[in-house]
Formats: structure tokens, C-alpha cells, sequence
DNA sequence: AGTTAATATGTAACATGTTAGATGTTATTG
DNA sequence: CAATAACATCTAACATGTTACATATTAACT
């Protein structure tokens, strides 16, 4: 399941404030999503409440992923929490957590920065996908079900529409959406969530490649011969295609690099 | 209960704050590991510093793994910070990040408890940790030289001692040591900080099974197969090893859930 | 002038006070 | 007696005040 929290606030920094509802707003306290109204305790059953630092986690992921916060730019918490009308304690924790994933850089008693993008480390993000995404494509693929295939095909369908009307955005969500479902695939509790996490770095790349590619067409061949693998439950050609797939990136990278050394450290 | 943290001198704390400059003072007298300064700017030099949040995520860290907390004991933050001499910051801080990893579960308004064992998220990480050490290993083997053979036969000398003298905790520490310098070997920045961390979940369940297990000669043996393959380059050799190794793991986790049901969660 | 010491500033780290919500207990009601 | 409502309790979440420290700036000194 996909936690739909904080996308509706539209977050921009600098200029525009977001809106996170007043302080004892609607979203404001912790809302809890009710799964089956089973007469369980919330302990019992597995109810994530959404917390203030979780929505300023996902509004900031968001912003950095983006771009909207650029590598290098500085973060001040009290600013944020003003911005987002929350104390700097839930900004403090989110923060933390970003820093933990690598998106950010906490200097004590100094400043927090958006990390800058380090080559060695988006290799090491790229090693660590490929290992995990292609190992998940084998299980993916010895499993498979005619209805995996099938959601698996009408994310392709969505895809191709997406590349039809130039529709970078949607396109590159549909990507994370069929990434997402082939971990989901492999049929691992927990598998999704920790890929995701360690694609971070890799997304945001390809979301600031995204403009410069007219890969689109392209990307969506691989998908469709990773799609194809999966049904045809040939697990080698689908790891082998998974890995190309995500090899792909990094020529462009250095492009990128040359193009705009600022988002680089070193 | 937490007997190791309150060992000693919560005294020098409170009072003499002032006039010490380094008033990061030891925690319960434990780990202030500091790095060496150069003359670069605490900034631009990558040193992390070791704040009180650090020291007690290392603290709790350990006591979990080590089942000295055990799964399902209530952790009462509170508690924790009048032990250790701190404020109530820096140990949720810790326990966050502790949460984020997977080794304790934070249930809003209610209680934070040391996550029990669930065989589902034991597999994923399982895959993971495979997944991850495998391709790892690849690379290592790839890469081999003289030096790093020789570091990792050194190990193994050591933990041939630890084997003779049944010393469980330090055959333990030296296996860890040897997994963390195939990462290393592998020579990509960082890969031995996020296999460690995907690594949490099975360091604990080892752990446990450490005083069960005959299994340390074994285990030497499959570490001695691991390294020569190594040293010998041979790519698939090695992978092939390191699955069989840490695959070793599955049938003595079902043991232990039948003897000790209450660690397990479900 | 160049180097070092003093000081000012801003931020994360830390401490502590306050609020809201989850749960268990007791009282109340049918 | 069972169901439920009121209440007490406990804890994490949140808010805010304070401290320490990294760094920039200025002053003092050789």
C-alpha cells in the first residue's frame, strides 16, 4: 500500500510557503489510517500513524528529490518550521532521518545542507540497486502470476501514454511505480520500502536528468523487455535486462557533471 | 533493564558542565571515540561527530543486539535519559533512528518496545544481506591483492584462536570484521555502512543463536572457502560461497523460535 | 602586512515544559 | 451481568527555552 500522506500540500521553498493545516488542523494531531475496523487495538494492528515530523519528512524528501531544493543549498530549520507552521522539533526529526538516507548533510552547530552529489556515492547507490533490484527480478520472475503480469502490463500502457503527451512527471512515477511492483513481486515483506530507500540518491539524478533525456522511448523499450521476462519467467534474461536497464544512467551522469559542476562535491 | 549503561559517573555531569571544554563528556563512562583533528575545518574534513544522540543510538544499538535488551522489553525513554544523564532529545533521537532500522517499534502515545523477531522481515533481510554481500564479494574478488588477502587470512588466524578458546563474543566481532572488509574490499564508498545496517536484523538473531551453535569450527571452515576463493579470484567461486555461508542461518532460526516463541512476534 | 587572539553570530545539540492520544480501570447504565 | 461511558494514567509527539560550538569578523600584536 502506498501511504498517500502529505502529497497534497504543494511544497516550494524560497517563495512560496506551504501549507501544513494550522496547528490543530485536520491533518494537524496524528490521523491514523483505519485499515479493517477490526475491534483490534491500534498496537495490535499494524497502523502507521502519520506524524508531523513523517509529513515534513515526505514534503522536504519530496523538495529535495525534486530539486526544488537544489544540492548545496542550505536548509534552516526554524524557517522550515515557520514555513510549515510546526515547531522545529518534527523538522529537527525529519531532517535527521534525510541525513540518515544521505539526501542531507548536518553539520553541528553549523548548518544543514542538501547534499551535494558525489559521484562515488551514486556509484555505490547504482552497485547496491543492481544487486538488489536484479535479485528481486529473479524472484519476481519465478513466481509470477497472470495478474502480476497483468498490472505489470497496464503500468507499461500508462507508461506509453505517458511518453506520448512528453509527460516527464508521470512518466518517471509510472517508472518508480513498476520498480516498486517488482519488489512487490518477489513477494518479501518489507523489500519495496528498503530498495526505495537506497534508490534515493539514483532518483534524484534522474529526476534532474529527466529534462535532459529524450530517453523516454527508449526507457520504455527496456521496461517493456523486463515485463517481457517476467512473464515469460525467464530469470536470467530478466535479471540480465534489469541490470542494463539500470546501467543505463551512467553516461548521462557524467553529462550532467560537465553541465552542471555546482551540484557536484569535490 | 539496562545494566551496562549506568555503570559509572552520571556524576560528572550535571555540575562541571562549564568549566571542561570537552563537555561532551563520556556517557556511563563508554565510547567517546574521537577522531583525530587535521588542520582542515570541521566541515570541510568529513569527521562525524560523535554527539550524545550517537551515544546512545551505539548504547541501545548494542544492548539489543545483544539481547540484553530483549525483544517485545518496553524501553521507557525517560528511564533511559535519567540512566544515562541526559535529556530525553537525544535518546528519542536515537530511538528513531533505531525505529528506522527495524530494531524497535514506536507505537504513538503509547510505549516504544525492542522490535520482536518476525520470520518475514528476518527472510527479506536474509535476501538482502545475500543479495548484497554476494555481488559484494564479486567485486572484492575481482579486485583482490596481496594486501587484502592478507588482512582477511590475519582475521581468520584470529578467529581460528577464538574457535579454540570458545570465545563466542570474539569469534563473533571478528566474523563481522570479516564480512565488513569484503565490502571494503569491493571498493565502493559506503557499501559497508549500508550492508551493515540491512545486516541489523540477522546480527541480532546470530546473536542469540551464538550460545545454541557448535557451529563456530563450521563456520570458520565456510569463512576459510570464502577467502581463498577470494585470493584465488575466482568470481563465482566466491559468490557461491558466500550464499551457501549466510544461508547456513535458516534452519537454526526455526529452532530457536521453537524453544524461545516469545522473541517472535505474531 | 601577516599572524594570532578576542569577539560576534548563527545553528545544531541539548534540556525541559506541554499536549494529545492510546489504553486500562472503574463507574454507570440497560 | 454485560456493555459502555467516564475517568485516570502513561507515553510519545510536539513546543520552546538554553547551551555549546563552528565559523566569520574584527582587533591586537609582532
Amino acid at each position: 500500500m502506498l501511504d498517500v500522506i502529505g502529497q497534497e500540500s504543494n511544497a516550494s521553498f524560497g517563495e512560496i510557503e506551504f501549507s501544513l493545516p494550522p496547528a490543530t488542523g485536520p491533518i494537524g494531531g496524528t490521523l491514523n489510517v483505519q485499515l479493517g475496523s477490526g475491534g483490534k487495538s491500534f498496537r495490535e494492528q499494524k497502523v502507521v500513524a502519520v506524524t508531523r515530523k513523517d509529513q515534513v519528512y515526505s514534503i522536504l524528501r519530496q523538495a529535495i528529490i525534486s530539486s526544488q531544493l537544489a544540492p548545496g543549498e542550505a536548509i534552516r530549520k526554524e524557517l522550515v518550521a515557520l514555513q510549515l507552521g510546526v515547531s522545529r522539533t518534527p523538522v529537527s526529526d525529519a531532517i535527521n532521518r534525510l541525513a540518515d538516507e544521505g539526501l542531507v548533510e548536518i553539520y553541528p552547530q553549523t548548518g544543514t545542507f542538501v547534499a551535494r552529489l558525489r559521484l562515488d556515492k551514486i556509484e555505490t547507490a547504482q552497485f547496491v540497486r543492481i544487486a538488489l533490484e536484479t535479485a528481486a527480478i529473479r524472484r519476481a520472475a519465478e513466481r509470477s502470476s497472470a495478474e502480476i503480469v497483468q498490472r505489470l502490463r497496464d503500468n507499461l500502457d500508462r507508461q506509453r501514454k505517458a511518453a506520448d503527451s512528453r509527460d516527464f512527471e508521470g512518466f518517471y512515477a509510472l517508472d518508480e511505480e513498476l520498480h516498486d511492483m517488482i519488489c512487490d513481486a518477489a513477494g518479501l515483506a518489507g523489500l519495496r520500502e528498503i530498495a526505495a530507500k537506497e534508490r534515493s540518491q539514483i532518483d534524484r539524478v534522474r529526476r534532474l536528468l529527466l529534462h535532459y533525456e529524450t530517453r523516454m522511448v527508449e526507457t520504455l523499450k527496456e521496461h517493456q523487455t523486463i515485463v517481457d521476462a517476467i512473464a515469460g519467467s525467464s530469470v536470467e534474461r530478466a535479471a540480465a535486462a534489469m541490470e542494463e536497464h539500470i546501467s543505463k544512467m551512467g553516461k548521462m551522469l557524467l553529462q550532467l557533471q560537465s553541465k552542471r559542476p555546482e551540484l557536484f562535491a569535490e
